[in-house]
DNA sequence: CTGTTAGCGCATTCAT
DNA sequence: ATGAATGCGCTAACAG
């Protein structure tokens, strides 16, 4: 492969020449340019990425860590961040941790060593005990993307589930529910907290009795038995499912309880599957923005490389509710 | 950051015993290197990837091009890429091509540019103009990832579609169906022109009647309309789709035709979406080894970079028919 | 407007 | 078993 010299040579010009010709760095005289230019085009010169990276401590590159490579949402995610990557001449390096902490932690560290500008930590466990040390030592950019804690010194985007499930809950209400059954998920996780938070908002502002409210936290192997239960006592006339895996759990108790989702039983789901259309009925959802996510947490990252010492900004993106048969169809007795 | 000189210095070596050391390269008397080891914990060193990848002409990565992040099929392979690639010690440089020619070009160009160690394309279009010759032309090996193309000289990973479809054909024959649709889709992509390929030989094979059999090939606004005229002149009791995005289109007909699967109407689907279990009924798919199919590629890769002039090799994985209640509980007249 | 020069951090060859 | 010296290809002072 030609090398810079190999063009200057060629060009009879300087290295420092072919290089600002090359990156557009000083002025070079029109007839010098053109000269270098075709020396490039003669020797089929490209520049050694890598060597440049070295050279000015930059590759240009940024880091994604996501917790579930696999999983649709997140592949839209992913979309998202190469997208908007791309737009802004960064390349993207990808690395799952599996939602286990200590795969996390050496994805962290290898993404780091390999010089990314900048790192974006898609539903992050953070748990690990050595990495929030890491992270905040390290001295590219650190970004959270979906799940959002509040008290740490990172730019973070998530969304406002909070504020999501409150409209959910107040639009089945509308709709004639009562008594409502939320399954909850395990509460350590932010965004599942965030939802039981916005569920008793709803709860509270609808003025709905607490006592005939059902919300299910755990999602061990009973949790199913104990929905069917439930559905076979009636107990509840409207399911919510604060995310996909909860919501297919929910979805089997309904079919093992024998009922029929949209008859007298209303069902929502967050998150949302691929195809919710093609169920029957058609499924309300709470979709996540996730390519949006991603974008956004692009621009955090590339304002940040920016500016490095802004105060850190938390954006959260606003869910859609997507009403659908599912919530609408219902008769009360 | 601390540099192999600052360790030497602290060790009382030469630089040239660290970086043996680190690369465990020639034998170090235990004594010297316990004192290596010791001033790295003192300093912190990490090695430099950039200045070692520069200098051994290796960045121990690799470059993955998807022509659609964002489809669950795609993120399952991109997850088994990630997955084995980790496991040889390679870090994945991820692009995204959008099905568009130009765009895949690029996206090769950065990677090359980026110098990844070898190159994986999934679901090429391989039609722009120049993208062959920088192929066949890379140091790179290239490794073509869903599609195959039987004349190109690059190692390729693609499924058996063509059997997998002759063996669903027989399956419906065996229930009792006798006229059989197949939404086909754009017969320039390989695999969809080798499941019609499969159709046929199922059709020969189970010696129905090709005229009673139904092929569409186009897939433009009006397909849609088309089929519905079709599902209620009733001229076939089994559709199948040859891939996900054309399930859609083919369900979305039924529904507008107001048929019901599953009733008189069996309906199957290449490639599956995410959770048939909860469609009414749980629909036939037949699904691609998508994870594994990312894993062989890596296999490919690195048993390519060991042995650069093998010769090219393709591995085609056996898809499996998930038989659901769309193709089961048919009562034929 | 252009050229000269000095490293970036490392792997590696050649000596000892 | 260890060290000294070289250069990978490039950018960015600095000098003219």
């Amino acid at each position: 492969m030609a090398n810079m010299n190999d063009v200057a040579r060629r060009a009879e010009v300087s290295l420092s020449t072919v290089s600002h010709v090359v990156n557009g760095t000083r002025n070079v005289e029109p007839k010098t340019r053109q000269r270098v230019l075709d020396a490039i085009q003669a020797t089929g010169y490209r520049q050694d990425v890598l060597a440049r990276a070295m050279r000015r401590s930059r590759t240009d590159s940024i880091g994604l860590v996501v917790s579930d490579a696999g999983e649709p949402a997140f592949a839209e995610m992913v979309h998202g961040v190469e997208h908007a990557a791309v737009q802004h001449g960064l390349t993207l390096v990808l690395a799952n941790s599996a939602e286990d902490a200590e795969r996390e932690e050496r994805a962290v560290h290898t993404l780091l060593d390999r010089r990314v500008d900048g790192l974006i930590l898609a539903r992050s466990a953070a748990t690990a005990p050595g990495l929030l040390g890491t992270l905040t030592g390290s001295k590219a950019p650190v970004i959270l993307l979906d799940r959002v804690f509040p008290e740490l010194p990172f730019d973070q985007v998530g969304v406002d589930s909070r504020d999501a499930m409150q409209r959910l809950v107040m639009h089945l209400v509308n709709a004639g529910h009562k008594r409502l059954a939320l399954v909850a998920g395990d509460q350590r996780v932010p965004t599942l907290r965030e939802r039981l938070d916005g569920f008793w908002d709803g709860v509270r502002r609808a003025r709905l009795d607490p006592a005939e409210q059902t919300v299910l936290e755990k999602t061990d192997p009973d949790t199913r038995a104990q929905l069917e239960k439930m559905l076979e006592e009636d107990i509840f006339s409207a399911l919510i499912a604060s995310s996909t895996p909860l919501a297919t759990l929910a979805l089997e108790a309904v079919q093992g309880g024998r009922r029929v989702v949209g008859g007298d039983l209303a069902f929502a789901t967050f998150d949302g599957f691929n195809h919710p259309d093609l169920f029957e009925p058609r499924i309300t959802t709470v979709r996540q923005p996730a390519f949006d996510m991603g974008v956004t947490a692009v621009r955090l990252l590339v304002d940040r490389l920016e500016s490095r010492d802004a105060n850190p900004r938390t954006v959260r993106l606003q869910q859609q509710i997507e009403l659908r048969d599912s919530t609408e169809r219902i008769q009360l007795a």
